[in-house]
Order: structure tokens, then sequence, then C-alpha cells
DNA sequence: TCTAATTTTTTCGAGCCTCGAAAAAATACT
DNA sequence: AGTATTTTTTCGAGGCTCGAAAAAATTAGA
């Protein structure tokens, strides 16, 4: 807000800006970065020149000759994947997974692990985490100069900084200060990351047409999720990551919630309260606590079939997110919304209750135009969001003229 | 977000930043600007020698021998008032109200009127607006040498670059787009804001100890509205100016709201919906049109005074505010609140059961500690914030070198 | 009263950075 | 082969911030 641009940061703000719009384009000439940057050509010359002697950017290969105009053919930028590498961790329900991600965002490496995160001691889980990341960081097979960053993905609340993880629904850890630990132990920057934010960013990736400035991300499994971009950029609430739609009220006093509480939207829509209103027990019933894929998808395959409470439970659930999304909607206004997760595959069951619901409320008076998209499977998506945003930091930060290059060095970055 | 930084963009921001500072500090000397603004001693003297040729600052005569050290004492810079003005409209139920304020803060002149604006046609509702402009511009004893900017703040939805009113409570009337109508009648840059967006900015001058990066200001009246400010930014829409708080779902198909729909937080806890309650009229009865203040007094007194249906309405709206701020909560986290309009003043009333509503939610894992003011006053509270916002636009775009500082021109400025 | 110490503010040269114009490079068209 | 066209680089100019030193303005103490 009121601290002053130094002289010095303009270069380091540029350069930024020239890795971050080659980061995006894919392979720009010079020429299309000085346009989507405003900057002059001449500008963009120096800065990348720079940028290919130290070896962040390479001039691409001609692979295509694709200018069909005459002049000078345009040579395109691109990163450099040797340049840096990244490690994404993320932690599940019963589920831990690394990656090694080299500098122009390919996998290079790759681990999963099956483990009891329920009953897991405290000290086991982060053992646990330490180790993959370790195996990963001392792979003989590994061909990366250096790790510069780590992002890891928890399902369940984080604090604001990306410094540790407060609550998760998947162990009844809390407060475990993963960016601490993996700073003291690594030597290199880390960051602790919400799953459904992640889905965010990467769904921002993908899909850059359809989720450019104002987005949706909602996960639709054991709990509810979100994750949610306005203006361009990752909403979180001021001490946590915020966005916790799933415990927002439906029902005052209503069904049993997960987290202990009543009336939540998760108490209708996550797989659990399906489950139960299908089973037709009592709203007052303790949450089971886990529900399988099959399971899930069986219960769903009944209510295609025929009338009953299997699919009176799925149009419950359709209630509970359209009133939860008119009310963010009443905030926001409407934005296009992906629906993430195993139980997106049976969004058809949903998606009439929710737009009659959503109908029903301010944010919804064009309810019809709200767009809903559909994708099954997270895993990859919260690893993709993770590697992008750990790239992110790389590109701002390390690669700074200034900074030093080495990692090993902490950085109390949030 | 890629768009670089120009080398003339430098001096620009870095200007605005001291004139901010010094909007913020009052009378700040230069070593206090380069201390907060981060930027060098030389800098901040050749910036303010500069503003201060341009008349935009002034050396603050030594008012106080502040200085009880030695050395040579600080010399404070303030702003010149007669650098620039700015011109407030708030427009509110029944009531238009005009001034001058002068680039210091400082009311120069001003103007208020009762009008009938539920009934009042478009073409005069609209004329009354141009017309209070035209006399305080026109105003003989006006001694100020330019209106840089109009701020019209209105109760209802404007668009999200503010240009427009799409809709308001206190008329009929829709989508009038009141920034152009002004830009092209008196040739001054003009924006539309919302009266709660307004509150919010002010407060934030007014205390900010108290507001200053994250915070809620409600205003209890007729209707219920929200400005919310979030990591120091005004938070709205994406469409809109945002934050129809009054109209989130509190019970799915419950009371009939002014807005047509059912079970919005303000169809229990607006006035009219207090005084349906106390009145122990049917929710689906038709919402009044208005209460008078003092009969919101009456009902507030009769409701201390003993148990029943009044002290009932009460506690429904306590309990809608609580849920809806709880869910606000699960989404933001919890923040400071101020409940600023006319029944805030029976917020003693309302809090016992917000709070026990609160508790119950997501957001209120420490409703304890959550604390709320409360401001009965909202109109000066509006004009302020709508004085200090046409400011800040004066302070970062008129007087940016290379910008035409002649009022008249055209700025299409969101 | 006078001098030394202290703090604020200004001055000045150095070092960068971006920009525009012109030159150089690399290709298609004729 | 020569010309037109487009991209990229080169180079000098102008501006900005910075650090160091100087100047200014005051207090503390002899």
């Amino acid at each position: 807000m009121s601290v002053g641009i130094r002289h010095d940061d303009l270069r380091r703000r540029n350069r930024a800006m020239v890795i971050s719009a080659v980061r995006r384009a894919g392979q720009p000439s010079r020429t299309e970065i000085a346009a989507t940057t405003g900057l002059s050509h001449s500008t963009i010359s120096a800065i990348s020149s720079d940028l290919i002697r130290e070896g962040i950017l390479a001039e691409s290969k001609a692979s295509e000759p694709v200018s069909l105009k005459r002049g000078r053919p345009q040579v395109g930028l691109a990163l450099n994947p040797e340049a840096a590498a990244v490690l994404t961790v993320v932690l599940s329900l019963n589920f831990l997974s690394a990656a090694i991600i080299d500098y122009a965002g390919q996998v290079v490496a790759e681990e999963q692990r099956r483990l009891d995160t329920l009953t897991m001691p405290r000290d086991e889980l982060i053992r646990e985490c330490m180790a993959i990341v370790r195996r990963r960081l001392e792979d003989p097979d590994l061909d990366v100069r250096s790790v510069a960053r780590i992002a890891l993905a928890i399902q369940g609340i984080t604090d604001s900084p990306a410094r540790a993880m407060l609550w998760s629904p998947i162990t009844p850890q809390t407060d475990i200060a993963f960016a601490d630990m993996l700073e003291d132990e690594f030597g290199i920057p880390a960051t602790v990351e919400n799953d459904c934010n992640m889905m965010a960013v990467a769904l921002r990736w993908r899909k850059p047409d359809r989720y450019r400035d104002d987005f949706i991300a909602i996960l639709l499994s054991h709990g509810i999720g979100m994750g949610l971009v306005l203006k361009g950029e990752l909403f979180t609430g001021t001490h946590s990551s915020g966005g916790e739609f799933g415990h927002m009220i439906h029902r005052p006093g209503g069904a049993l919630c997960r987290c202990g509480r009543r009336g939540c939207i998760e108490a209708y829509a996550g797989n659990y309260a399906i489950w139960r209103n299908a089973r037709q027990m009592s709203e007052d019933s303790e949450p089971v606590a886990d529900v399988s894929d099959a399971d899930m998808r069986a219960l769903a395959a009944r209510a295609r079939e025929k009338d009953g409470p299997e699919r009176e439970a799925y149009c419950k659930a359709g209630e509970a997110l359209g009133f939860g999304l008119g009310s963010l909607f009443a905030l926001i206004d409407p934005a296009p919304v992906a629906m993430v997760g195993a139980s997106a595959a049976a969004f058809d069951l949903i998606e009439p209750a929710l737009r009659k619901a959503i109908a029903q409320t301010a944010g919804g008076q064009h309810s019809g135009s709200i767009s809903f998209d559909t994708e099954p499977n997270e895993l990859p998506l919260i690893r993709e969001g993770c590697a992008m945003r750990a790239l992110s930091f790389v590109d701002q930060e390390i690669f700074a003229p200034g900074a030093q290059m080495r990692p090993g060095v902490r950085k109390n970055v949030a």
C-alpha cells in the first residue's frame, strides 16, 4: 500500500513480468511480450537476453515454421526446464503423493503412497511427509540441478501466510507447522496450501478462457470445499485459507455436520450427508467416517434408476449447494463454477434442485446463465495447482537480480 | 497483472505515495515520509519540493514546537486546501444532500433537501440531482479554484465500474447512469458509489486503529446493507457494488423480503421486518414502505421494558444477523464489525441473540472476541467516505505529472 | 555567549533503467 | 538478385533514485 517503488524494483518487476508472460503464453516472441506487457521492444530485448544468458529462458528451436508472413521470422522464447525445479506434496485422506516438476512445468518424477491418516499419530504423520520429500530429493535418477521450492497441499484449513495446517478432516491432529519443518529440514522455502485453492489455481492455467478473473471451484467429496478466484487473485481469509463454503449455514439448527455444528451446507451435501439421507437415517445421527467411491456410485445409480430416498438425498444436496451459492453470489456476484471430485460425476442428480434453489436467491437473478463444469478427478488438479503456485514463487523471487540463486537459504516469504 | 512498469510510472507512483502519506498522517515531516514509504531522503526531498512548487503541498507553520529533541527541527508537510476541491452527493430515502470539500478534507459548503424519492418520476429524480450539483458549483460564495471530481453515494446497487445506479430501494427507477450524466453536464469526472461502501471508507479514516485492513460495516435501517474492507481494500462484487449481505438466505423459503424473495436476512432484521414481527403479523405479509425512526424507538423502548413480541422481534433480527455474519466469517474469517444506522441504537436488544447465533457457526469459534461498535448516524459517515474516496482519486490522477490538471476533461476512469 | 553535538533537509554526482530512432538481421515476394 | 517487410538489436538521451556529503537549524553544555 504505502510502500514506494525503488529504482531497482523496476528491473526486478519487469523481469518477473517477462518470465510470467513466457510461462503464460507458451512460446511468445519478443514482440508479443512487448505487446502484452506494454514495455518497449528495447527493454524486452535487454531483459530477455539477460535471462537467456542466465539460463532461465531459451530460444525455442523453430519446431514449426509458423510464419506465413514475410519479414524476419519471430523467434519464440521458452522456459529452460533445467533452470530450476519444484517439489509438490499432496496430503489427502489416506493418501500421500509427491512429485518433482521442472521449471517448464513438466513432471519429472512422482511417488504415491497409501497411509492411514485418520488414526496415525502426529509424529508418524509428520515423519511420513518428511520421508517422501527426502526420497524425492535424494532420488539418484533425479537430473535436476536444484529444487527451489516446496508446496504442500492439504485438505483442510491452513493459516493465511501458508505456513501451517491449522485443522484437517483427514487427521485429528491440528496446528502442524509443515512449512517451518520442511524449511528447517531441507533448507528449501516451503508453503502449505489448501487443496481447493490449488484446484482453482490449476483451473486458471488449464482453461484460461473460462476461468480467468472470477470463478469458483467446489470440491464435492466426503466434505465440501471451495477455492475462489476474484479479480484474478486467489481469495483467502484474513487469518486462514478461508473459503469454508461447506460450513456456511444452510438451515439454522439443522442437520448434524462432521464439524460438530448444525445446518452447515456440508451436512446436506457432503458424501456422508447424502449417504445418511439416502439411508433415511436421522439428520441427528453421527456422520460416518468414510463412504467408498464405489458405494457412492451405487447410490447414484439407484437414484438415477427410480424415485426414492436416494434421489431425494441428492435433491437435498443440490438445494443446500444452491442456496449456499446464492448467498455467495449475493456477496460476489455470479461467476462460473467448476464442480470437482468424485461426486461431480453425480452432478446430473444434483443440478436440478441446485438451479431451482439458486433461482430463489438474490444472486440467482440470471440463474439460467450460470454455467457449471464438472471434473471428477481432483488429485491431478491439486498437484498441478501446487506446481504452478510454487513455480510462480520461483519466477518472482529466485530469479530477481540481486537475489541469491542458491537453494538452501531459508527465506520466510509468505 | 501482466502490465509492465514504465520508467515514468515510477515518478507518478511515488508522487502519489507521498501525497497519500501526507493525507494519512496529517502533518508528517519529510523524514517520516521517507520512513513510511521506504524511499530515500533525497527522493522525498525532490518530490516534496516539486509538490510544494506546484501548490499541492505546503509547509505547515510550526503551530506546535513539538521537537523536544535537539537538532534541526522537523518541518511538517500539509495538503494545500486550495489545491482542488471535490463535490459529494448523497441520495437516500426522501433525502438529497451535497457538499463541497476542499483538498484538505474540510467541508466548504453544504446543502440538504427533502424530496419524495419513492414516487418521483425518473426525469425529476435526475433533474433534482443535477440541480443540486449545479447550485453548489455555481455558488458565488464558493471560493474554490476547481472542483476536480464528483462522488455520488446512493442507497442501493451500483455497477462495478461505479458509473451507474442499477437498483435502489429508494426509487422504483433502475439503471440510471448518473456518472455519465454528471460528466456530460459538468465536465467533471464522476463516480457512483454504494452508501455502505462509503461508510466503510469513512470508518477507515476515522478509526484507523480499529478499522484497518479487515472489517465490516453493517447498515441497520429499513433495509440491511454492508460495506466490506478486506486486506486493506474495499471489497466489491465482480459486476456490481456487491456485498448484498441483507439478501443472503437466512431461512430457505422463510419470511417475505422487500426484494420479493423469501428468507433473506433483511426479511428478519430490516426495520420493516422487526416491525412486522413485533406486530405479530404473518411473515408472508407485505413489507410496509417505511417505518419512522420514532416508531422504531418506541418499539425498542417497549422491548426493553418487558418481554413480549417486540423483544422477540429483535431477537429474531439478532439471530438472522448472527447466522449471516457466521456464514460470512466462514468465508473471510472474523473481523471487527461496525453497526451503523438508527437501529444500531437498539443493538443492545439485538446483541444477545446475535452472539448466540454466531457461536453456532463455523466462523464463530471465538465469538466472544468478535467486537461490535455502534454508530447511529450514517449520513455524515457516508458523506465523509465519499469525500475521501473522491480525494483519493484526485491524489492519484490529477496530480500525476503529465496528467492534465484542468477539470472539464472527461476521463473514463473506473 | 559561544562552541560542539545532533538532527533534518538539500545538493550533487553516479549508476541504472526505459525509451525512441536507427541500424541490422532474416525472411518472402517479384 | 533486388526490394519490401517484419523482427530484433544497438546506441544515445533523458529521467529517476540512491548514497555521501554538505548545509541548515536547533539544543546542550562549557
